[in-house]
RNA sequence: GGCCGGGUGGCAGAGUGGUCAUGCAGCGGACUGCAACUCCGUGUACGCCGGUUCGAUUCCGACCUCGGCCUCCA
């Protein structure tokens, strides 16, 4: 049975589709006005694996991801460029979609953008001011009156008395109550913003989530996922507007990615302490930095270091070891290992485990090459492969893999084929000074020989 | 201060009321001209103090400690 943690119980729960055989899931997307940092990456690779997972598992899945293309910090970006607003959200949409393909996550089904669902949000944000849950401030702005929602703090477990103690917010005058939030912004003379019955206006951060989630998805759904820094106050206001606006269950389970850590302490814009997706990239092959984004359950927090992407890329080469040289079979999804692999993933998606049945598998891939059992061996590395599948991982050829990528002034391929040439010659003659010689001149250039009985393969370091 | 989540062997990282995580590193062995790869073997690890229990790393309580949220942030 698959169980998933729910931040809203705080427990594992089992997990039933609202409708059987079908999951509607909603994750909160990026703010598109910088490039994508590798805290971004972990969500994004954590919510692929997740889908990827449960349509192997045989759910249909209606995945999607909505972008935030307007707020304050997106005028203020366009502005300091010079720019205007869509040239710079064009920009920094298509650069996550790059990264997105560099580190092998699939596209959500569908990725809605706030600008263009301005109406269904202007049309949540009336039916709470006709219901009593909003209102509009003598400075245009329309707040949502928290008071006035009953459960307001259930999934982070606050209640509001304990929060005006804390006492850190702004006091905004317009606000009959500190802690309501905007709905809907009024703008200022240039800024970008769409008509409403309130003015000019764009809209606030949370209520595209809940118009774009319900439009999407219907009232009530299944899934809602998003990063760590997201439960308060952003998932907490989307229940209040969503529940207060319909009347409805918003969300059955929420789910949130443990935060990515630099020296023990979060990675974050605010903090300054980020690598964009591309500086990472930039060092290491993009499927080391999903391993390594994956190495961890998804909700634990990690340390992004230079030993831990090294761990990484030395376990993924210790896959492709064990699947290079053998023609992988197809095979069909049952079986013992079938079995080990669901119930690791069934524990709320937990791929440390998985990794550690899938370490095993290729031992038995080893053993059955070794052995010259070559049907086993297809068989095994069809499962590894299968397994790999769902976990966006092992697609590329192990070959080309292990010989790793040239970078810029390093040995080539030719120059490294030539001096193994070279040193078959010299094991032929029995000079091994000189085979050592050109074996360790190789390795200080990073590359590592390995000598098979069908000859001699490198790998990369 | 309020609310959450952690503290596991040299490192990373799962998990469990009573034989085993797993990977890397280390050590011994097989293989090899020697290595690498691979295989076999190898570690009295569970923050601290109490309690429950026949038995606790695992449950309960206190303490110490690290981190997250409480303000824009995935």
């Amino acid at each position: 049975m698959l169980h998933i943690y729910n931040t809203m119980t705080r427990k594992k729960e089992v997990f039933t589709p609202i409708e059987a055989g079908k999951i509607k899931m909603y994750v909160c997307g990026v703010t598109v006005y910088d490039l994508c940092h590798i805290g971004h990456a972990r969500v994004m690779v954590a919510f692929d694996v997740i889908t990827r997972y449960l349509r192997h598992r045989g759910y249909e899945v209606n995945y999607i991801r909505n972008i935030t293309d307007v707020d304050d910090k997106i005028i203020r970006r366009a502005a300091e460029n010079n720019e205007p607003v869509d040239a710079l959200t064009e920009r920094m949409i298509q650069a996550m979609h790059d990264d997105e393909a560099s580190l092998n996550v699939l596209r959500p089904d569908h990725e809605p953008r706030a600008t263009h669902h301005i109406q269904d949000i202007i049309n949540m944000v009336q039916t709470l001011i006709d219901k009593g849950y909003a209102y509009v401030a003598s400075n245009g702005d329309v707040y949502y009156r928290v008071t006035k929602f009953e459960n307001y703090g259930a999934l982070t477990n606050r209640n509001l008395e304990d929060m005006q103690a804390g006492a850190r917010i702004g006091i905004e005058e317009a606000k009959e109550n500190p802690m309501d939030f905007v709905l809907w912004k009024s703008a200022k003379a240039d800024e970008v913003s769409w008509e409403s019955p309130w003015g000019a206006g764009r809209p606030g951060w949370h209520i595209e989530c809940s118009a774009m989630s319900t439009c999407c998805l219907g009232n009530t759904f299944d899934i809602h996922g998003g990063g760590p820094d997201l439960p308060f106050p952003h998932h907490e206001n989307e229940i209040a507007q969503s529940e207060a606006a319909t009347g409805e269950k918003y969300v059955n389970t929420w789910m949130h990615a443990g935060a990515v850590r630099v020296d023990q302490e979060k990675m974050s814009k605010s903090l300054g302490n980020f690598f964009t997706i591309r500086d990472v990239l930039e060092k290491y092959n993009p499927e080391v930095v999903r391993y390594f984004l994956l190495a961890s359950q998804y909700r634990s927090p990690i340390n992004y270091s230079e030993d831990g992407l090294k761990a990484a890329r030395q376990s993924l080469e210790r896959f492709y070891t064990a699947l290079e040289g053998v023609q992988a079979a197809e095979v069909v999804a049952e079986g013992e290992w079938v079995e080990r692999f669901k119930t690791a993933m069934d524990d709320d998606f937990n791929t440390a485990e998985a990794f550690a049945m899938l370490f095993d598998l290729a031992k038995q891939l080893n053993i059955a090459k070794k052995e010259g059992y070559t049907g086993l061996a297809a068989q095994l590395a069809g499962y590894l492969k299968l397994f790999g599948s769902v976990l966006g991982l092992f697609d590329q050829d192990p070959t080309e893999f292990l010989k790793g990528v040239e970078q810029e002034g390093a040995l080539t391929a030719d120059q490294i084929e030539a001096m193994i040439e070279a040193r078959k010659q010299a094991r032929l003659n029995k000079d091994f000074a000189e085979s050592d010689r050109i074996r360790d001149e190789l390795l200080s250039q990073g590359i590592t020989l390995k000598d098979t009985r069908e000859g001699t393969s490198w790998v990369r370091e």
